[in-house]
DNA sequence: TGTACATCAGTGAACGCGCGTTCACTGATGTAC
DNA sequence: TGTACATCAGTGAACGCGCGTTCACTGATGTAC
């Protein structure tokens, strides 16, 4: 069967990066093998090494993927109504249950900051700059310190609530980080 | 040389905590292993389930142990001008380069809040009462809402900087935390 | 208080297992002429 | 345009390794009489 085109080794290529930016998230990069990513690309383990060159590797890609996708919509914001628009529903979906229980598909420093942190320094600079695109788009000026409280207090906000036992505390979590935002927002100036 | 004196178990015990509540701290739970804590404690791998049933309980009490050691100061204030003070110089340690550097002696949810909320039940579970326990130490006062805000913006502080890649940068992630602690405390009613 | 014996903390070899990575192989693709 | 051949994406077996856990063993401890 073997080889295919270079169409169909960019298709695989993405498979891989959206299996692993899924898998990463929900399971942890530990806990997560190379062999189950490729599974759940639809293809086997072997093939991995011609696509990166180590598990590390793809870590920091699939972050990096994972971010991209997450930020896409705001990041491409026409308009400052636009962006304020989306920026508002980005915040209400990133404090619901809904995200509580998705790591997979959610916030990829919420997810992965840790594990980060932790591991090749790769991955981690690549953590890094998330923080600054994501603050950037938080709160926009030249200070970015107001979206970087704004992401932290949001990210520890869902990090403690996927703690939690019940859903009742979750929401209670939940609740606490959205006055803290609300907080945020009041008091500082508008843009 | 076996066997040991019960007291001499329980210093084992101690060790074999202690040791655990650094080890995982300081490199997550799924990069340390029994063999691991069990060198650090000063025995052999051998040992352990004399002590411990499984890898995941052992887990569940460290972390306990930690958040009891973290937290023995300001849970004995005596008086409530005590627990202020030495809740400031919690608060102002929490978000310092030191604790950022430092995982292994910080603070327990920091370190290993999304190993747990991944993890066995029982280390969740225990990662639950932590947050309950520090939200009620950081505000007092029947509405836990406030501490738990205050919590997350402090602890996704110290997760974002240990992303940075200089000092430089930990500490512009930690001023903004520092900042957002000084937002909350001016507008919550003092106690 | 002294003796005989069961207990069990700690040791270190061994277990099966899954990991990241390598490799010989396949055969369609891409390329040189 | 057709042909001959090198390339290489993907396969699946195999590699060495470290993991969590088990086990036979040791000998001082704790206990029953």
């Amino acid at each position: 069967m073997p080889r295919m085109t270079e169409a169909e080794k960019r298709k695989s290529h993405k498979r891989i990066l959206d299996a692993a930016a899924y898998l990463f998230r929900e399971q942890g990069t530990e806990t997560t093998s190379v062999a189950d990513v490729m599974k759940a690309a639809g293809l086997t383990h072997g093939g991995f090494y011609r696509h990166f060159s180590s598990k590390d590797e793809l870590v920091a890609a699939a972050f990096k993927n994972a971010v991209d996708n997450v930020l896409a919509e705001m990041e491409s914001a026409s308009s400052k109504a636009q962006l304020q628009a989306t920026r508002d529903s980005y915040i209400e979906t990133y404090l619901s249950q809904c995200h509580v229980k998705n790591r997979g598909e959610g916030c990829p420093l919420a997810a992965l900051a840790g594990d980060l942190s932790r591991g090749a320094s790769d991955a981690r600079h690549e953590g890094f700059n998330a923080v600054e695109r994501v603050a950037a788009l938080l709160k926009e000026g030249e200070d970015q310190s107001e979206g970087i409280a704004m992401l932290a207090l949001m990210l520890g906000t869902v990090t403690l609530a996927r703690l939690a036992d019940t859903d009742a505390s979750a929401d209670a979590i939940l609740d606490a980080g959205s006055k803290g935002v609300d907080i945020f927002r009041s008091s500082w100036p508008a843009n």
